[in-house]
DNA sequence: CCATAATTGTGACCCGGGTCACAGAACTTT
DNA sequence: AAAGTTCTGTGACCCGGGTCACAATTATGG
């Protein structure tokens, strides 16, 4: 499973033997089961999941108990609680397996000794941040200026394979809104 | 006004003098009036701002004409049409003067050559590209989870200087709500 | 300092989408 | 294969917030 993290980083950074072998010593493999928790809200958050197989929800629950989606992540995605990880406070949001999953995850120390020894490795971070700002402003922009059935349209195209394998129900979470008027769209 | 920048950076990252001088020589300094426009839908986007003075808006047009405003900027902030400027594509929103305007500006290709000779920088914007991703990740969760009062709230919270320089209209539109039903909430 | 433009408040009306409730269908799990 | 769960569709009802319209107040620049 390394092999997938190796394919990855690949896209972005040409990498040689030696490299790679520094990288993935960096990380630490781990299985999960069906709604198991990756991160609890209220916890500290020592990693950053790279996904090899499965599927992770990221999940806000707001006073009244409701769950929002904040993202999901599969095959080849990185998920966290950024914001908890990178400033090491605590937790708002829980990332729970949708499906049996795998990762491969890293600490912020081993992050931060990884980007000094290999800066490449700043770089190909930095394309990651950009590209996650990029989706995340856009993502704001539909919610203000999009109707239910536009965005459901646009998530349709945007991630196709979603839909094969993510409950109405959590996508109704995602788009915002509750999942009988999702299954009133038309079609 | 290059003094503004370095100060700025220095809050991330040290600085010598000869990488100053380095860094100023990829940017331009620019001067613009009240409703005058930086960035046009649909042409190209050369610049990523840095607002040494003034105060801007990054507005996106839906199709039905109504403006959405999806940031602010002022002293010390970047701004851009961020996915435009880095994919060298057309831009979908615009960038307008709500105050005249003093801005530094630099050219992608200058970006790059910048992060090549001085590393750092890549650390810098790193910086700024989690802080971004952080920041409009909430704004999403904020819109998912929370009513408008609560919303104007947390806004007066994180930057009460806006509400100081930035019409209540243009507020509404950042927050996605109707000028007139931001005009009715109990204060 | 006047004329025009920008900004804000308020009333009247309406509708998209939320909530509650129930029922059938499609899964897991033993 | 039976017994839970989990998921999805539909009806009934209601309300927050959008839209339109008009008036008052406050910049702003020539």
């Amino acid at each position: 499973m390394l092999h997938h993290l190796r394919t990855h980083i690949e896209k972005i950074i040409p990498l040689n033997d030696d490299e790679f072998e520094l990288i993935s010593s960096c990380f630490t493999f781990k299985k999960y089961k069906r709604h198991q928790f990756l991160i609890q809200e209220g916890e500290v958050v020592p990693y950053n999941y790279f996904v090899v197989k499965g599927l992770l929800k990221l999940v806000y629950t707001d006073e009244a108990g409701k769950e929002h989606i904040v993202g999901f992540a599969m095959e080849d995605w990185w998920e966290t609680d950024f914001p908890a990880y990178y400033q090491q406070t605590t937790a708002t949001m829980s990332l729970e397996c949708v499906e049996d999953t795998e990762v491969l995850c890293i600490k912020l120390d081993d992050y931060k000794k990884l980007c000094t020894k290999l800066p490449k490795m700043e770089h190909f971070f930095l394309e990651k941040a950009y590209m996650g700002f990029i989706t995340a402003q856009q993502r704001t922009i539909s919610m203000m200026t999009t109707g239910i059935k536009e965005r459901y349209d646009q998530l349709l195209k945007k991630y196709p394979s979603w839909v094969q394998r993510v409950p109405k129900s959590l996508l109704a979470a995602y788009l915002g809104v509750s999942r009988e008027t999702l299954s009133r769209l038309p079609l």
